[in-house]
Parts: structure tokens; sequence; C-alpha cells
DNA sequence: TATAATCCATAGAAAATAGTTATGGATTGA
DNA sequence: TCAATCCATAACTATTTTCTATGGATTATA
């Protein structure tokens, strides 16, 4: 199964004689001879006739020439695709994240990567943190970008790198009577209707448990999934949500933080990846993108 | 280049350890390792992440293994190929004749032929016995089926089998005034008019050198390339044709051979392939259906 | 007609490659 | 902690491949 031998058969049908294609493949004469008789004794037929003004290829040897010229083919196309993953020239980075993630951290990440390597696709997959390391580990995703701490489960199945720090903060519509309190305190919070996220997200188990210790029960109204859709019930039935910061920098809305006074949650967002697996080139320049 | 590493891979990645599958193709675990390793060498890329339990494959031998699984494929299909045309369950017959060879000697002997062996397709060439020379000479051909002599400048490239004797009569229809005459002499037959093929066909050379020996002069009404046509004319113009005895056999035509004392028109017709040159399996068998 | 030249095949030695045994490091399970 | 189980490495051996040298056969040339 040697496709070098149906290349030097190749080499000799073109130069229509074994002695100048030993010469052009830099073997000697008889090294090719042999090369081309363990071809003929593996296929059990003869694919050359030799004569005195050189060798011409047997009905068999046609076939054998013809299938060999695609499998060289495409060999070397394998080659050359993997080259081109290495530059960067092809390649899919799969990830996962969280909401914030998602829609705050990557598309300006993606768009810088994509600046200077246009031809890297991207599998984006927008999924609780737990399901986020849960994809890494199975290798259904290169990378994820997820809320720590993780799982202890699988903490050292995983490569984590932190990422960015984060902070959780209530947030109302402008007009909305909480701002005009002065010195909002935890208690002022209690019992105040609010926007979540649903339940069991990292974000959400952060939001709970900081009010829990703060003693403060808070009235939960609704849990959506997407920050938008939050975004938007807040601004309509003008109660309270708790987002990401990321996810008021940009956006020229007239959602605005409410400072409450001892009211401190942060996150860390942090990439991972799965120990000891190798990240293709394309993952593993975007997570440098990533970290800059 | 060679497929056997790749199918290393893929049973390696089908165990998902190289020890088990060491086993099963025979060889040592080390052995196993070296030859994915030089694998990886050749691409210039991890292709395996090695664990503890086991080995998985990475991104760049994902591509790998499912190119191999092609190209490995494709080899035994070419492998199945080859086998199927030396058991006669491919092929195809490229064998040339003159006007007499195709209509009248191939069709019972393709059809023989094909009834032990149908699936081997034929392409028949109908032209001059020169013609067929040439093409077989130049591998255009595989088989020819011509008059003898051969053309002496192409007789040392070719492998030369007699085949059949044949006679070439003149030929009347029933109830032609020839008929009435009894102890035809060549003499009678000067001046008469004659359907003859094209000038220059081996068969025309045949006639006309005899008849020239003979010193008869006919007059050549038409000339025409096909039997059939010959037949027809014969019969429509009521002139003579000469034909090959082989042409009268098994038709029931009104057209009758007309005795001619003295007349002793005779041909051999041959089975040509070229000299050195291995027959195709197909080409090979059907020559000897041809010989019986 | 002989002679030289040019093919390809073969034989035996040399070189390169691939495989085996033995061993070690690392991780997992008892 | 120990045994078991992976894979990697090293040193040796076996096999395969290539090279050198040669010969047979055919064609061109003297």
């Amino acid at each position: 199964m040697d496709l070098s031998l149906v290349r030097s058969l190749i080499a000799v049908v073109e130069h229509g004689a074994i002695t100048s294609a030993a010469n052009e493949l830099g073997l000697t004469q008889p090294a090719l001879s042999r090369r081309i008789q363990l071809l003929e004794e593996h296929f059990g037929e003869m694919l050359l006739v030799r004569s005195r003004q050189g060798v011409s290829l047997t009905e068999m040897g046609r076939l054998v020439e013809a299938e060999g010229r695609v499998m060289i083919d495409r060999w070397e196309r394998l080659e050359e695709t993997l080259k081109a993953h290495r530059n960067l020239e092809m390649g899919t980075v799969r990830i996962g994240g969280g909401a914030t993630a998602v829609s705050f951290l990557l598309p300006e990440a993606i768009a810088d990567f994509q600046r200077a390597n246009s031809s890297v696709r991207f599998q984006v997959k927008e999924a609780g943190s737990r399901d986020v390391e849960f994809d890494v580990v199975n290798e259904n995703l290169e990378l994820g970008i997820v809320t720590l701490p993780l799982q202890p489960q699988w903490s050292n199945e995983l490569d984590v790198v932190p990422l960015v720090r984060d902070r959780i903060v209530p947030v109302a519509a402008e007009g909305h009577p909480i701002f005009e309190q002065e010195n909002l305190t935890l208690s002022s919070l209690q019992g105040v209707g609010l926007i979540g996220f649903e339940a069991g997200s990292a974000i959400r188990q952060l939001i709970d448990s900081a009010l829990r210790q703060a003693g403060v029960q808070m009235n939960v109204l609704m849990e959506l999934r997407s920050i938008p859709a939050i975004l938007q019930m807040v601004s309509s039935t003008r109660s309270l949500g708790f987002v990401s910061m990321l996810s008021l920098g940009q956006s020229e809305s007239h959602i605005r933080p409410v400072e409450v006074l001892g009211l401190n949650i942060n996150r860390e967002l942090a990439v991972i990846s799965k120990r000891g697996r190798p990240l293709s080139a394309s993952a593993s320049a975007f997570a440098q993108t990533l970290r800059s």
C-alpha cells in the first residue's frame, strides 16, 4: 500500500523508460526496476511492457496509473490542507460561552481575529457555563468562556486561563423611581420585583447567593435566558434586573446601573480548553486574541 | 506516502489504544508507536493525543483519518478491479476487422463469449485489413481479424494466428441468366458487369489479381464497402458480385454462388495482436474463443 | 557483419528502514 | 503503596531497499 511505488510507475510512464526516470527520481535503474516489480507483484499483474525502446503500460497498468494519479493527488491535497490549517488559511474554531460572553465578548474578538485571518470559520454555541464545560471536556468544543469557579469534578480535566473580571449590577430604566433615592442600601431591595436569568445558570446562582448572604429576599417576576430580553423587560415593565457590566458597555440604551451600597457581585470569566489536548492552530491563535 | 501507515492510524483510533491495535496488527507496541510517529513526522503535526487511558485523535488527526479512509478504500477498490478483470468480470475487448469478419464471424463469436462472460464489453471497429493492422500496431486495438498476408513492414510487430481459410466466389441472384450456362469458364466472365468492394481493400486486391492473372477483364459497375450492400445490389441490378463464402453461409437469400471452372480465389483470415504485448485477460480469453 | 550503445533484469554487497526485546515514566485502581 | 497498564525510548536484530557490477537483447553505426 505504498503510493510512492505508484509514483515511481507514473514517473516511468512519463519518461517512457526506466533508466531516465530513475535519474530524475535520484535512484539507480535497478532500484526503480525493482520498485515496479514490487508493484506488479502486489497487484499480481504485469503493469509495464519492457522492450528495447523503453517501456509502455499494459491495460492493467493504465488502470493503476489512472487511479494512482487520483490517490497521489488526494494525498498531496491532504498535505496542503494540513499546511493551510497551520497557516490559519483554513480551520474552524468551535467555541462556547454563556450569554454575556457570546453577546458581548465574542463578537468583537471574532471580528478582530477575522480581520487578520479571514478564512477561519467559527462555530459558536451559547449555553450555560456548566454545559460549556461539559462540551469542552467531551471535546465537542475546543474552547469555552465560562464563569469561574469550574465544577470541581472537571477542574483537572481543563486548562483554565482567566480572561476578565466582571461585575454584576442591578439595572433599571432611566426615570425609574429607584433613581430618586439616594444612598441605596441592600435592604432597600427587599421585596423589589426582579427580572432574572433562568434558575441554575451560573450568573443567577451568583446573584442569589449574594442576596441570600445579605439577607435580602427579592421577588423574581420573570426568568429569561438572553440579556437583550432582560433589558427589554427591565425597560418595559419598569422593574429591576441584574446584568453584567459588560453588557451595558457599548449599547446606547436608557438602562442604567443602580448604585447600591455594599452590593458587590463579582465574577471571573475564563477561557477553558481540554487539558492535555493540543489546540488546533486556529483555536490556539484565537485564544491568544481573546487574551489581548 | 505509505497508506499502511494511515491504516495503522485507523486501527489505533478504532482500538482507542496503541497496545491493543498492535496486537491485532500482529505488531509490537513500540513498532506501532513508531509508525504513528513516522506519520506525524511526515505531516509535521501531532495526530494523536496520548494519555494514560489510550489515545485519541487531534483535529488534524481527524482530517488525516477521514481522508485516509477514502484513500485506502480507493486502493482496495483498485485491487478489486484488477481482480475482476482477471476473472473476466470486467473488461473491454477492442477488436477490429474487415467487413466479412465483423459481419459474419464476430457476431456469433461475441455472442458465444458473452454467454459465458456477460460482463465483458466489446468495441468493434470495421475497417480495411491494412487499417486494422495499423491500429493494432499502434495499440488502439488489442486484436484484429485481417486478411493475410500482412503488410511486410509490420509483420514482425505482430503476432499472427491463422483463423480460417475463406473462399471468394462470384455470386448472382437466382434466375440470373448466368445460371443457365453450364461449365462456366473464366473467359465467360469477360466484360461482365461486376459489383465490387472498394478499390484498395484486401479482398478487392485478391479478386483483381486473380482475374488479371487469368487475363479476364471485368467491368466494375460499382464499388461498395459493405457486404449486405453488395448483395443487395447484386440482387437488384442483376449483375455479378464477388463475396466471401462466409457471408453466404447463414443468410436465407436468393443470392447463390456461381461455379466457374478454374476460378479459385482463396484467402486466409488471421487474428493479429501486437507482438510482445500481453493481451488483457478478456482479449486473451476472446482470442481463445475465436480459435474454436 | 561486426561493434558499440542502450535498454532492462539479475546477483550480491551495502545501506537504510522497520521491527523486537527490554526498560522506564506516568497515571490509575486496588 | 503497590501492581497494573499505558506509551516512549534505547539498543539490537531482521528485513527491505538500494547500490555496484554484470549480462542478455535489441538497435543503430561503422
